[in-house]
DNA sequence: TTGCCTACCTAACGTTCGTTAGGTAGCCTC
DNA sequence: GAGGCTACCTAACGAACGTTAGGTAGGCAA
C-alpha cells in the first residue's frame, strides 16, 4: 500500500462520518459503512477510535471547532464596525461554518439531538461556551434578550438552511443578509 | 385481554412511534421498541402495517394533517384581519401543530430529512401543498419572496423550536409573537 | 355447532450491528 | 538482523435488526 494514501486516515474518517451522518442521521450510519468509503475494514476502526460513540463525539467537536474558528475570523473582520454590520458578518461566519469547511458544522446542529445521552453530555460545555459568544454579541449591540428566545430563532433560522440550502445554486451572502434583515429589523 | 383496552391500537403505534422518532431519529427506533411501549409484540405490528417503512409514512402524513388543520382553524379566525395578524395567527398555527396535537408534526419536521428516498417520495406531494400555502398567504400579505428565502428562514425559526422550547415551561403565544415581529420587521 | 374473521401470539429466519481476538506486513531503532 | 511499533487484516462473537410462518383464543354469523 502506497503510504501518501494512508496519512491522516483519522481526517478520513471524520470527514466520511460527518457526510454520513448528515445524510441518514445518527443510527442510520454503520461502521462498516463508513470504513468502507475510508478504504479500510470496520475493524481497523478501532486502531484509530475507541468506538462508534467516540468518533461521533470527535465529529462533533470538531463541528463546534469550525464554528468558532469561523467567529474568531468574523470578530477580527468586524472591529470597529457598526452593530449591524458586526451582526451580518457573524451570521454570515455561521453559515460559512455549516457549508464551507465540511460537513462537521452541519452533522453537528442536526444529529446532536438524537446521540446518546453521554456524547451529548460531553460536548455540551463547547456548545454552552459557543452559545455564550452570541449571548454576548446580542447584548453588545444592544438586541436585549433576556428570554433568549430571539437567539434561538435566530439559531433556527441559520441552521436550518442545512436542510434545503444547496452550495451549488444559492448565494450565501445572499441568505446571510435575508437572515440579517429578518433579525434586525425590529427585535428591539 | 380486555377489549377496551384493544380499541385504536393502529393510533396508538403511531403515537408511540412518533414521540420515539422525535427523541431518537428514524433509524433509531425499533420495531420491539415500538411495541412494547404499545403492549403487544413486535410481530403484531405486521397486523396494522405492512413495514417499518409504512408505519413512518403514517407517522409523517398525520404530522402534516395536523399541520393542515392547524391552518385551516387560523384561516378561519384570521379573516377579515389586518395582514400583520393574519400571519401571527398562521405562525402561531404552526406552532399549535408543533407543540399542542401530539409529537406528530414535530417527529416529521426532524426525521423527514433521514427518511429512506422512497419514505420522502411519498410524503412530499402533502408537504408541497402546505408549503404552497405559506407561498401564497405571504404573496396576499404583500410579503412578497421570489426566492423562497423568507419563507424558508420563517420555517427555519419555527420548526427549530423543537429542538429546545419546552411545553411546561415556555409560553407558545409569546414565542409566535417573537418570530412574527422578526418576520414582519423588514422583509420587504 | 360449525366455521370464519380479527387480533394477537411464539418461534424463528437471515442479515446486520458494534465490538473483540489474534495475526501479519512494512518500517524504524538499536 | 532482531525486536518492537504502527497500521492494517481476517474471523468471529453475541446481540439486535426487520420480517415471515404458523398457531390460537375469542367473537360473530349461519
Amino acid at each position: 500500500m502506497a503510504v501518501i494514501d494512508t496519512v491522516d486516515v483519522r481526517g478520513r474518517i471524520l470527514d466520511v462520518t460527518a457526510a454520513l451522518v448528515l445524510e441518514h442521521g445518527l443510527a442510520g450510519v454503520a461502521q462498516r459503512q463508513i470504513a468502507e468509503q475510508v478504504g479500510i475494514k470496520a475493524a481497523s476502526l478501532y486502531h484509530h477510535f475507541g468506538s462508534k460513540n467516540e468518533i461521533v463525539e470527535a465529529v462533533f467537536r470538531r463541528g463546534i471547532d469550525v464554528m468558532e474558528h469561523a467567529w474568531d475570523e468574523a470578530a477580527t473582520a468586524a472591529t470597529g464596525a457598526d452593530p449591524r454590520t458586526c451582526l451580518a458578518t457573524h451570521i454570515r461566519a455561521h453559515l460559512s461554518a455549516l457549508f464551507e469547511n465540511g460537513p462537521y458544522t452541519a452533522a453537528h446542529v442536526t444529529a446532536f439531538r438524537t446521540a446518546p445521552a453521554e456524547v451529548r453530555s460531553a460536548v455540551v460545555p463547547m456548545r454552552d461556551a459557543y452559545e455564550a459568544r452570541w449571548t454576548h454579541l446580542l447584548s453588545d449591540l444592544s438586541l436585549v434578550d433576556q428570554s433568549g428566545l430571539h437567539r434561538l430563532t435566530l439559531f433556527g433560522a441559520m441552521n436550518s438552511s442545512v436542510e434545503w440550502f444547496d452550495t451549488e445554486r444559492g448565494n450565501l451572502d445572499e441568505l446571510a443578509e435575508v437572515i440579517t434583515t429578518q433579525f434586525w429589523g425590529r427585535t428591539l
